[in-house]
RNA sequence: GGCUAGGUGGCAGAGUGGUCAUGCAGCGGCCUGCAAAGCCGUCUACGCCGGUUCGAUUCCGACCCUAGCCUCCA
């Protein structure tokens, strides 16, 4: 039985498909107007993982995460580029699908665009206005009439009292409630427009993800997911125009991932410690570091970005890589720990645990391989491995995983780690003059010749390559 | 001001009414020519104050502190 909190009810409900054996889920995705972030990175890890493992867990899910391609802030930056919002967005649907593929992230079924469903659009807007709950303002803008859906609020807990009396919005005088938000917006010269019954304009944000997920999914589906910050307003509005439309059901289960944060504070460009996924990879031996960082934690808590947290998750995966490292990678039967994962991933994609248990079972493995067990070993790393999978990690052979550089110091120097570890020479030394290195000190060693071994040794530690020399003579090494 | 999450050992981070999270770092041991890796052990963790209980980090209440939302945002 798989339990997922909603974030409407605040608790742990048992996942119920409306169609038995198929879920059905619907997440936000990005507005394309600049790179993608570390917030939009853990959003995509997330729901990756939730994709791979209902699935992993027997379930057919059609995944959508749909992309906004047309609102102000893409209409304002394509403006202050010179450039049409198309070509902007375009640009930036490439970046994202190139990030998107870096990290591992699994394509959704459908990547519906807004400007894909404008007809779409204007016939929810024009359900809402014949069944009475959107009106046209003076101005032109089709509105919604918050006041008009009585449940609103509910996902938020919030009620109407309250937000009005908070409401830091200066009131615009169309509106009849400051909190009604726009259907559909009047186009000011030289924006981007289309025609409708209320003149040329464009989509509000909220009542594309309405249409869209009801073209694509139904008017009902199982789950919804996204950022925390897009509970209110955006899937709060979601709800009203949905149910209002249709008159029924919209969402089961609501899911929200937490936050990524600099410093404890929640990361945003006016503050300045706005992270690009494209500037942290860049100091990571592999993206997977960071899949491994961002399921370290649960995905409703806040996750705080700190390099020195990220050489943490580096060495943890690493301990995992190094249990696998000299396998044969074959898959087997299901053994114990599998029972302690699914337990574990059941209980709302509960994360960290699952890779408490991964890093059990390094152990075990360990400790058999130790004791010489070398098939029970086998057998275990096989579980290993495909339970990793599960999370999208082990995409690369063990053997090949040491080879890979982590490239040196951290961007950001606050964790300082003193010298330069001379990372550059590391980088400079390819694999080929490693082994030969390597060969060298093998014979020196052969010859009893500690100094020279230990010369060589240290010289290639220096180069950010460290050896390890295995029982039957063998000699591994791995980047640091 | 209103609402919502949190406060766990040096760091990160799960979880639980009464022996174990897990990883990183440290310390001791085994192994090793010496290392490394690994294994074993170790470092008296649960914001503060009350209450319930045989027993609370875990339940209840007050308090302090932090973050988020109430405006665009993953």
């Amino acid at each position: 039985m798989i339990r997922i909190h909603n974030s409407l009810s605040g608790e742990k409900e048992e996942l119920r498909p409306l169609t038995p054996g198929a879920l059905r889920m619907y997440v936000c995705g990005l507005t394309v107007y600049d790179y993608v972030h570390m917030g939009h990175a853990r959003m995509l890890t997330v729901f990756d993982v939730v994709t791979r493992y209902l699935r992993h867990r027997g379930y057919r899910l059609t995944y959508v995460r749909n992309i906004t391609d047309i609102d102000d802030k893409i209409i304002r930056r394509a403006a202050e580029n010179g450039e049409t919002t198309g070509a902007l967005t375009a640009r930036f649907i490439e970046a994202m699908n190139e990030d998107c593929a870096r990290l591992g992230i699994l394509t959704p079924d459908a990547e519906p665009r807004a400007t894909g469903y404008v007809p779409q659009i204007i016939a929810l807007a024009q359900q809402l206005l014949d069944r009475g709950y959107a009106y046209v303002a003076a101005n032109g803008d089709v509105l919604y009439s918050v006041a008009r859906f009585a449940p609103y609020g509910r996902l938020s807990g919030k009620r109407l009292a309250e937000l009005r009396a908070g409401a830091r919005v200066e009131v615009e005088e169309s509106k009849r409630d400051p909190l009604d938000f726009v259907l559909w917006k009047r186009a000011k010269p030289g924006e981007p427009c289309w025609e409708s019954p209320w003149g040329a304009g464009r989509p509000g944000w909220h009542i594309e993800c309405s249409a869209m997920s009801t073209a694509l999914l139904g008017t009902h589906f199982d789950i919804h997911g996204g950022g925390l910050d897009l509970k209110f307003p955006h899937h709060e509005n979601e709800i009203a125009q949905s149910c209002a439309a249709s008159g029924e059901a919209f969402v089961n289960l609501w899911m929200h991932n937490g936050f990524v944060n600099v410093d404890d504070e929640k990361m945003s460009k006016s503050l300045g410690n706005f992270f690009t996924l494209r500037e942290v990879l860049k100091a990571l031996r592999h993206p997977e570091v960071l899949r491994y960082f961002f399921l370290a934690s649960h995905y409703r808590g806040p996750i705080n970005y700190a390099p020195l947290l990220l050489e943490q998750a580096d060495a943890a995966l690493g301990r995992l890589y190094t249990a696998l490292r000299g396998l044969p990678a074959v898959s087997s039967g299901p053994e114990g720990a599998s029972a302690r994962f699914h337990e574990a991933m059941d209980d709302d994609f509960n994360t960290p645990e699952a890779l408490a248990v991964l890093q059990g079972l390094a152990r075990e493995i360990n400790t058999a391989r130790a004791a010489g067990e070398e098939p029970r070993a086998v057998k275990l790393a096989g579980e290993l491995q495909a339970l990793g999978s599960v999370l999208g990690l082990f995409t690369v052979p063990a053997e090949q995983w040491f080879r890979l550089a982590k490239p040196p110091a951290a961007a950001s120097g606050a964790a300082g780690a003193g010298g330069e570890v001379g990372g550059s020479a590391a980088a400079a030394l390819t694999d080929a003059q490693i082994e030969r290195q390597i060969a060298a000190r093998a014979a020196a060693r052969a010859a009893k010749n500690w100094a020279e071994s230990d010369r060589i040794r240290a010289a290639l530690a220096a180069a950010g390559v460290l050896l390890e020399d295995k029982p039957g003579g063998e000699t591994l090494w791995r980047r640091a």
